[in-house]
DNA sequence: AAGAGCTACAACCGCGAGCCA
DNA sequence: CTGGCTCGCGGTTGTAGCTCT
């Protein structure tokens, strides 16, 4: 099992001979000739069929990644690229689980995108693009962390039935900043993310907290996407968990007292899910209200508004966002903001492991990340111009050939026309949250 | 104007899963 | 069951073109 390429062929013959590099028209042109008449078939014998003097493995590449007709070139859109980071966040670099969800893009692409630009983005912003967290000066002792805890225990705690039970994760043991954070992160987590699910819902937080601006209530939210939950499973829940890992929480967190079984924090109302304020037009406000909340609870901390993104001058390619500095006059909390330090990232974890586990609906190794730092995601500067130069003119009608699979789990990806629509957003995570 | 440095992206490489004889 | 073959995936590299000094 699992022979190297080399030795299987793939990619062996005889390199010496093999051309290698750089497409020319001519060559892209013989293999779109062939593929459009006869299919692709076996890889290994497509070149000598078509007359190339290349390797199939090459040839494969060429065709899914650039050649293929129904390859979107161009700039990502913002809602592709917020997909990708709602997915990234979900499963990690699994670059063909996410290009399936974004039509016409390929997992080539979606790679390098990230690497060169979204990763780049998420550091200004003060998101390590690894554990798409924030990166925090002090992990031992943040306002950061608290919200993450009890965001986590609000989630875990509403959907107990999404909890696998005692299912483990590689990758959350090493986290870090959870481990960090406290003496039994490792336990939390696995604890806290052993669902793909919960993960899902987190990214729709932390994308409401992206647009946040107003405050009302926060339950709301979690009932409108969670509708069987009851405020008394969450004391119990978290009185539960934390007994399991041998500590007094309130100890640790004092503001944890009162959540739950009718002490609601500040701000925390339970209402009913058909409430207008549960509907996803108000989720924004209701997620921020909660933060706003957990944020009350804590007056020593005041955070900061968040950084401020905003296009560099000039244009074409190479034009990257620049960081200018805090925002302090974001109306994100009404608290008065701190320094205005900008963070940056220290925070080289690279211990994130993928390839033990992600299977969606399964367990996943990261989350999404309330912060007090609330990153604003400006779009890009000017679009680079089309990069398609060595890129033929590729009829339209080539015939369907089995180069892609479908990424099943996820169903149908959104619209991307209908982005806009924040209904239609939700309502395709919260499809996929609930199946 | 030139060259050093940087960026973006196409292409390559190696590994491993699945299939089949 | 074993091992060969094919292919897909994720990480890495090479390089053209751009920016900066």
């Amino acid at each position: 099992m699992g022979r190297s390429a080399s030795a299987s062929g793939w990619c062996d013959e005889k390199s010496s001979s093999v051309k290698k590099g750089p497409w020319t028209p001519e060559e892209d042109e013989k293999l779109v000739e062939y593929i459009k008449r006869y299919g692709h078939g076996s890889w290994r014998a497509l070149p000598k069929l078509a007359g190339l003097n290349r390797c199939g493995k090459s040839c494969r590449l060429r065709w899914t990644n650039y050649l293929r007709p129904d390859i979107k070139r161009g700039n990502f859109s913002q809602e592709e690229e917020q997909t990708i980071i709602n997915l990234h966040a979900l499963v990690g670099n699994k670059w063909s689980a996410i290009a399936n969800n974004l039509p016409g893009r390929t997992d080539n692409e979606i790679k390098n995108f990230w690497n060169t630009h979204l990763k780049k983005k998420l550091l200004q912003m003060g998101i390590d693009p690894v554990t798409d967290r924030p990166i925090t000066a002090n992990n031992s002792d943040n306002i950061h962390n608290l919200y993450y805890l009890m965001i986590n225990h609000i989630l875990s705690s509403l959907a107990p039935q999404l909890l696998a039970s005692s299912g483990t994760c590689s990758s959350l043991a090493n986290n870090n900043l959870m481990m960090n954070m406290n003496p039994w992160g490792a336990d939390l987590m696995r604890l806290h993310y052993s669902d793909a699910k919960i993960q899902v819902l987190r990214n729709i937080l932390v994308q409401q907290l992206l647009s946040s601006t107003s405050t009302p209530n926060a339950e709301a939210a979690f009932n409108y996407l969670l509708p069987s939950y009851s405020s008394s499973s969450v004391h119990d829940h978290i009185d539960h968990e934390y007994s399991r890992v041998s500590i007094n929480h309130y100890n640790y967190f004092p503001h944890l007292q009162g959540f739950g079984n009718g002490g609601a924090p500040i701000g925390f109302v339970p209402q009913n899910p058909t409430h207008a304020s549960a509907q996803p037009s108000n989720l924004s406000s209701n997620i921020s209200g909660l933060l706003k909340a957990l944020h009350d609870l804590d007056h020593s901390q005041p955070p900061r508004a968040p950084p401020v993104l905003v296009p560099s001058s000039g244009s074409g390619t190479g034009t990257s966002d620049k960081l200018l500095g805090y925002d302090d006059h974001a109306t994100v909390f009404s608290s008065t903001t701190g320094s205005n330090k900008i963070c940056t990232n220290n925070n080289n974890n690279n211990n994130r492991d993928h390839s033990q586990q992600l299977q969606l609906g399964g367990s996943s190794s990261s989350y999404a990340t309330p912060t007090d730092q609330l990153p604003l995601l400006v779009r890009s500067a000017a679009p680079s111009p089309e990069t398609s130069a060595a890129n033929p003119t590729v009829e339209n009608n080539i015939s369907n050939t089995t180069y892609s699979t479908t990424f099943e789990a996820w169903g149908n990806p959104p619209d991307l026309m209908d982005h806009d629509d924040d209904a239609t957003n939700h309502s395709y995570w919260k499809d996929i949250f609930m199946e």
